[in-house]
DNA sequence: CGATTTGAGTACTGAACCGTACCGTACCCA
DNA sequence: TGGGTACGGTACGGTTCAGTACTCAAATCG
């Protein structure tokens, strides 16, 4: 593992920043590593020093972006999960999750894996994996706590996450997917979207 | 329009499967016109005498692509729509749901069209539209046929076919389009999923 | 302060590809 | 049967782009 010296950290970071923009805009064989350099305001040998072709470029990026994905849901999970009003306390975790994932730099990460999920299998799961494959679990574990203290009835408690962020997210998601445009929800249209979708999951799985 | 001759006709069908298949396998820029005229065993020539260029040919696949889509749910629908048995009619929606979107070939027009929504946004709209656009409706009347008979409780029939497609699609859909294949669900699997997304949906639509 | 490394800027090579042009053949219609 | 059109094959011009090479200035280090 060569240690890096700072300016060549920094350096990379630039690439990495260019190279992100690059792909999101234009997609992996759109985008041109002329570009990216010039974006990053460094030469093509500085970038063909760091990274030694195209693909190596595109896989360090998204596993870099991947990894970047900390989980905000650790915190309100805990919190919520020992809540005494399960309305309120799915409502909250349910905004929180949809507002940590109906962003603009994670809707077009998605757009870019799904885009190049055929050229780089490993790199759909990977992205999977490290992004939704870290925060559903904690929506489980959250989902399963409740359930223990009896205020929602649940079978799998993945099952469940996975309802739960299908309620919330199928309409919103897609309209993002394929209008192509992130403003294809106003802010109002999602909290709606949000609501019926609280209010679907509370009904089939709040303890009667 | 012009009256294309049988030939000029036939040939046009070749050069849109062979195009199908090139953009399905490279995407819009990674494919290219000399394999498109090669698959299709045509000459170039003959494939900008009917298509002005490769965006052109484009739009006109993804136009002819979703055309195509019949809506098979307008006879399962009104059949369901009048059944006495709730949870069966809605099992039997679902399968038909979910057996006519989780093909080889919706899934991979899906990601297609999601892929090249930034570079085409209209035709991200215009698949949209004459896909679940024709099929959601279809369904939601169905659901709102059964509530209307009392078998349903439902406030926005739409709201709740979303909700139905939601809890089918999320999770397998998901995996086809970060997977990259279509394998990524076993049969087993999907109809595991099936089973709850339709538990789930009657247990939060069922009247009481 | 001098020597070495780093990197920006740029030019270059080879390949791919879009769209056009040309040629010779097969088919079509009068 | 003969003239014209459609078409397959192929070659070509122009452009873009990945990856390499080279020059020279600037930063780093002994």
């Amino acid at each position: 593992m060569p240690e890096l010296t700072a300016r060549a950290a920094l350096k990379r970071e630039q690439i990495l920043d260019a190279a992100l923009e690059a792909f999101l805009e234009n997609g992996y064989v759109g985008a041109s590593m002329d570009q990216v350099a010039a974006t990053a305001s460094v030469s093509k040998q500085t970038v063909y020093k760091q990274f030694a072709d195209k693909e190596h470029l595109f896989r360090a990026l998204i596993v870099a972006i991947s990894d970047r994905v900390e989980d905000p849901f650790a915190e309100i999970g805990r919190e919520v999960a020992e809540a005494d009003d399960i309305d309120d306390a799915v409502r909250r975790l349910a905004d929180a999750f949809v507002g940590g994932i109906m962003t603009e730099s994670v809707q077009q990460m998605r757009r870019l894996v799904i885009a190049e999920a055929a050229r780089f299998p490993d790199l759909g799961q990977e992205y999977w994996n490290r992004g939704f494959g870290r925060v559903l679990p904690t929506l489980a574990a959250c989902l399963e706590r409740l359930a223990d203290r009896g205020l929602l009835s649940i079978k799998d408690p993945v099952i469940a996450a996975n309802h739960l962020a299908g309620l919330l997210l199928w309409i919103p998601s897609n309209r993002v997917m394929f209008f192509g445009r992130m403003d294809a929800n106003s802010p109002e249209e999602l909290a709606h979207f949000t609501e019926v979708g609280v209010e679907a999951f509370l009904a089939a799985y709040k303890k009667k």
